[in-house]
DNA sequence: ATTAGTATCCTACAGTTGTAGTATATACAT
DNA sequence: ATGTATATACTACAACTGTAGGATACTAAT
């Protein structure tokens, strides 16, 4: 089950940790996409039936995220890895690394990362 | 202009750097997917009108891609940084090496590129 | 109790994607 | 010249996605 642009917003805010009313998500999703509340509901419902989003009819705010985001994270990933890299993690992170600016301390948090890994 | 996956599919092929005929591609698909002729027909023509197909009708062979592979990976690579991590290439790397097997040499071979970063 | 705001539900519709049938044109083999 | 394979074109259709309108129900404020 693949997420859509769309359904990655929705579960990004959702993910915060806590339960949303609708209102909550129409508005933080409006800086956004500026997206109608039925259109949001719509999504949430949409959701609910695939089994990403969690919705407790009585409760006050009843929107949550049934999914966690490492789970799709990884399923986003791999997709990325396998279809445009074959499996080749290396060629994909020298990709990545080529035109990325990041920080020393990232660059030094990765490289103990290697280096942790050898046996 | 994002790709589906079945889209990757076939550009994978046309990347091979030569033009192809539909059969040449029909069949090297047949492995991967099992599609009908008919089936890879449609989608070269629907890609044809999207820009990341080039047809060539007069020739034996008309089939070609008219999108490069790098141009494709850096928008997929993008899509996945922003959309998952929010633009924090550290962060995405880590997960990438975190559930990653590679070899020494590939290990090696970042770490010499995160060293070539060093200003 | 009546209004005004919010939430929910149902419905719709156009565009995209996955999938392929049918029909016609072309080319090659005999 | 005729059949057989292959390619091209056109058409179709269901599922999914983006987007929202309209109707109803609920809630809080006067």
């Amino acid at each position: 089950m693949k997420l859509s642009e769309a359904e990655w917003a929705v579960l990004n805010i959702l993910w915060s940790g806590r339960s949303f009313s609708l209102k909550e998500i129409t508005t933080a999703l409006q800086d956004v996409n500026g997206w109608n509340k039925n259109t949001v509901y719509t999504y949430l419902t949409r959701m609910e039936k695939k089994g990403l989003v969690s919705i407790e009819r009585s409760q006050d705010k009843p929107y949550s995220a049934a999914v966690t985001k490492d789970y799709c994270a990884q399923k986003e990933r791999n997709e990325l890895l396998d279809k445009v890299y074959g499996g080749a993690t290396g060629d994909l992170i020298a990709a990545f690394l080529k035109e990325s600016s990041i920080s020393t301390e990232e660059r030094n948090r990765l490289k103990k990362m290697l280096d942790d890994m050898e046996v």
